[in-house]
DNA sequence: CTCTTACATGTGTCTTTTACATATACATGC
DNA sequence: GCATGTATATGTAAAAGACACATGTAAGAG
């Protein structure tokens, strides 16, 4: 089976995740906020932010280009070191604008989500 | 456009709403665990749970049916009342488990999205 | 009696998001 | 020459969700 999953196989039950939807968007902008960095790199230190929640190779390159199309990012070829060339990413100022949107989402998310806890704390 | 929007149209740019994906799940399982309910009042009572991250009506119903399928709810129409038949749900065994592992999944998302959050204000 | 509104349960269908597999290419060590 | 690590991508299918629509009961207004 595939596709996105809450839930995942174990002795015939799913585990559950409770990811934020594109949780990796707002990781990207922020890991490029505090440095700009080609793809591989960002690949490496997403986990710090996304943690079990991890982000697919092929997928974290389909959103860079998408980032960059809104012009939430940008990007040059970079073949100063040795080995392939690398995509240099750098976020926008429209990038910056978004990611404080983005905190303000959260913000409000984990309120819900406190609220959820409290309400199922109360008759556990 | 269509499909689920982590950002919604606002001149030219998308809003932010960073919910957690499949919440409706959880949601339904807390509310039935106060209580059996059918759909519709279900429907209505989400919000508390749920907030600006509205459910929807079609997707409910299907909702329900999939929990049902696994066994983590259960149901029975009821016509005592006059009006249209409801079906009636109540939260099975089964289900009352993944609800607990749900709550330890969004415990674990909080962490997560805190981490991201102080990681945001460290360099704002 | 007909029309509207509220209650109640659903189906059809498309887009977006994500998972998983695969392709390409450079560089280094063996 | 071949494996490994670095680096960037594409193809495709499934899951999750959005939106439109269909069906039926009952109560109240006119």
């Amino acid at each position: 089976m595939r596709g996105p999953r809450a839930r995942r196989h174990h002795r015939g039950r799913w585990r559950v995740f409770a990811r934020v939807e594109r949780f990796a968007e707002p990781a990207l902008l922020l890991l490029l906020r505090e440095r700009p960095a080609h793809g591989y790199d960002l690949l490496e230190r997403l986990p710090e932010l996304t943690g079990e929640a991890r982000v697919e190779m092929g997928n974290l390159y389909r959103l860079l280009r998408g980032l960059e199309e809104e012009g939430l990012v940008s990007s040059e070829w970079d073949d100063s070191s040795p080995g392939p060339a690398k995509r240099r990413y750098a976020i926008t100022p429209a990038g910056e604008r978004l990611l404080d949107h983005w905190a303000e989402a959260l913000r409000r998310s984990q309120e819900r989500t406190a609220r959820f806890l409290a309400r199922y704390e109360e008759r556990r």
